[in-house]
DNA sequence: CTTTCTTTGTTTAGTAACTGAAGAATCCTC
DNA sequence: GAGGATTCTTCAGTTACTAAACAAAGAAAG
């Protein structure tokens, strides 16, 4: 009396939990209906995560003619992530909640070349007041997610920062953490398709496909910046020529700005001065504010620059068969307003599949510190989401599988 | 005595079956260790594949100190399947075995504007002339696929085929099955990501990612030759300009060759003569030929595309962090030996994650009928590794769970 | 040839995670 | 307050696995 036990591609409790957080407010039934499971498996599920404490009973819905529905939420206040966004000058900490949302965020500089362990030492401080601040337990906190835009080169540093802090340590990249911390934070639906184009002083990209993260065999998905957009552009950091984040890039508005004397001197910028190295972050605020204020020429580089950045998300929006374009990230949040339209009448017009589904594109509601969110997002979801389980193929199956083969006669 | 039972993200038969094939050979052990299953569970399942007469016991391999390893392959002509390609102009069937391998193929003309039933009616003859011209029986060939530059346009004509021919009928794009032919063949690993760049008269590209295909949620995955690569270039019939394929599609070439009146003349091409809409393929392989006989403004007409295909082929490659990139399709068939050093120097130089892991570049040794082969791959992998069976996850939840919430009083 | 060790593959009992179906609880309608 | 509708729970049964013991086949050493 029974059918094959349905093999799901997460383990049940997560692949529930994650629909609650997904729906915000849902009934056992809405998840019988989602999942596919029955009502018998979805009631034991559900009360193991009530008695986690991690989901609660909050109301009931409206009869449908029989019993009504009793309401289910995530507890948001039942857990707690730590998110760490390791910028160029920045360390921007944030404290969220289960369900995405801040509860406590501070910022400090950087630390450019301090000593590695002061720097874990002042870290440690910085989370400890954090989580302090708000008198949140520390056995409520998940985690720590760090994020930059080389998470591979922070890896005996994360390990460091585990001893010091003693919560798991997570890293990830910057763009994928964006990503991540919009789909919890739940503005783009469950299982859609979407990136989060990420502007900081790069231009990045992170990657939801059905819902689920892609990262790539590297961790390099997503890498829009190094579009070619002109086989005869400007040389780009990376060796080749024209590449969106060179034609278009934050640094490369504030290059161009900064080579324009009139432009240089109305918006205030760095440039003009002695310091060579300013931080183009703080240009490219002032050349964004010098836009607002109705400089002509500001407004131009903005605008030549969304016009690049329109069609390198066209080709990403194409590629990937998007649903979802998110802009994110520090520079959006200052000059989102100009690029944004640019981006939409790109989109309207020439993404391919057009014809098929909407490709809905929208402004993060927290641009500025959506990687230190998203940090923490991955947290959330690397502890109650617990990561696929699945076969293990590795990559190395012909190194594993010497054996000479010697004919049978049969 | 017992651990959690593992989730498998594909049914573990299919999997395992995946192994087998995609190794070529392999021992129960092997399978232990490329899956993480337990040997008693791969003698299991290894029984039953061995049973339905699918995999076959083969030798022996050397000892390595102890029992020797009793080999496993594919039994590949255990079945069979059919793959359509419905080109511009052109029908190719393919019959294949188990393994991928072509043993049977014709090809005919296309059929222009006929009478759909016609069409069907002599769709089924062609398929059973090339099931009987082997010698195969019917109840072992699985399916049919068909697959086309646009499969939504030929969901009713896929339907009635199937009726005419018996045979369960699977639909996709040309591309997508070109990419799914060429990992079902076995040329690139089982999880590897890759794609398959397809130059038929357009350019597209279909998607594995870590091993499984990537159609998005539309189909239009891999959507490559719109990416921009000129903001002031050509208008291309998708609405907007300095598309790759504008710039660069064999179309394109052909447009650019015959306004060339001496290259037009040197390689015979149709252009020059009074029939205005020759077909693209034919005075593409003529421009090739000229090329190859050492005419050198042919040459350097498909050098250019070349370059301009190789930086489309960067960005393509940035976005997915491919590791392979297959390049198939009747024009890389024709022409594939231009583009290839053009392609691999410039992803040689200018791959962004170049750094963290090779991505080889390579030529179809099946270019010329890659999609039909791979639309009967399609058909062996639905019918030997069942769909995903995992949670439904209906993107209509919000409308699925109407009742109006009402909050308790606790 | 015998003993001992290594490796491969099979069998068996036990378990987690489901399903299906029956039953209990709750609400609406008449 | 009886009857139907709907929601949720309980429970026995099935499936797909695991762990561990066992059997079989060969290698190495004396």
């Amino acid at each position: 009396m029974s059918g094959p036990a349905r093999v799901t591609h997460a383990s049940t409790r997560a692949a529930v939990l994650d629909l609650i957080r997904a729906a915000g407010m849902i009934s056992r039934v809405g998840l019988v209906n989602a999942t596919g499971l029955t009502g018998g498996t979805i009631s034991t599920v559900v009360r193991g995560l009530i008695d986690e404490g991690l989901v609660a009973e909050t109301g009931h819905a409206e009869s449908t003619g029989g019993k009504r529905r009793v309401m289910l939420q995530l507890n948001h206040f039942a857990r707690y992530a730590v998110g760490v966004h390791l910028d160029e000058a920045r360390i921007t900490y944030v404290l969220t909640n289960l369900g995405g949302a801040v509860v406590a965020r501070i910022s400090r500089a950087g630390c450019g070349a301090a000593e590695s362990s002061a720097v874990i030492a002042r870290m440690a401080r910085e989370v400890d007041a954090l989580i302090d601040s708000v008198g949140v337990e520390r056995d409520r906190v998940l985690g720590l997610g760090l994020v930059s835009a080389r998470p591979a080169e922070h890896h005996e540093f994360g390990q460091a920062l585990e001893r010091a802090t003693g919560l798991p340590v997570v890293l990830d990249n910057d763009a994928t953490a964006a990503a991540i911390g919009e789909h919890w934070s739940g503005g783009v639906g469950a299982t859609s398709t979407f990136a989060a184009l990420y502007l900081g002083t790069g231009v990045g990209a992170g990657v939801l496909l059905g819902g689920t993260t892609y990262r790539g065999p590297s961790g390099h998905a997503g890498e829009i910046g190094h579009a070619c957009l002109d086989l005869d552009g400007p040389e780009c950091w990376c060796g080749a020529r024209g590449c969106l984040e060179a034609l278009a890039g934050p640094a490369a508005v504030v290059a161009q700005a900064r080579a324009d004397r009139s432009l240089s001197r109305a918006a205030g910028l760095a440039g003009g001065r002695t310091r060579a190295a300013a931080p183009v972050a703080a240009d490219f605020a002032a050349i964004s504010r010098a836009a607002r204020r109705g400089n002509a020429r500001a407004l131009a580089l903005l605008e030549r620059s969304a016009r690049y950045l329109a069609v390198g998300a066209r080709t990403l929006a194409n590629v990937l068969d998007l649903e979802v374009l998110v802009l994110t990230g520090p520079s959006f949040a200052i000059a989102g307003s100009v690029y944004l339209p640019v981006l939409r009448a790109e989109l309207d017009s020439a993404f391919i599949a057009r014809d098929a589904h909407r490709l809905s594109v929208r402004l993060s509601p927290s641009a500025a510190s959506a990687s230190a969110i998203g940090a923490a997002a991955i947290v959330l979801q690397s502890e109650l989401v617990p990561r696929q389980k699945g076969l293990r193929l590795p990559d190395d199956l012909a190194a594993e599988e010497p054996p000479v083969f010697q004919q049978l006669a049969r």
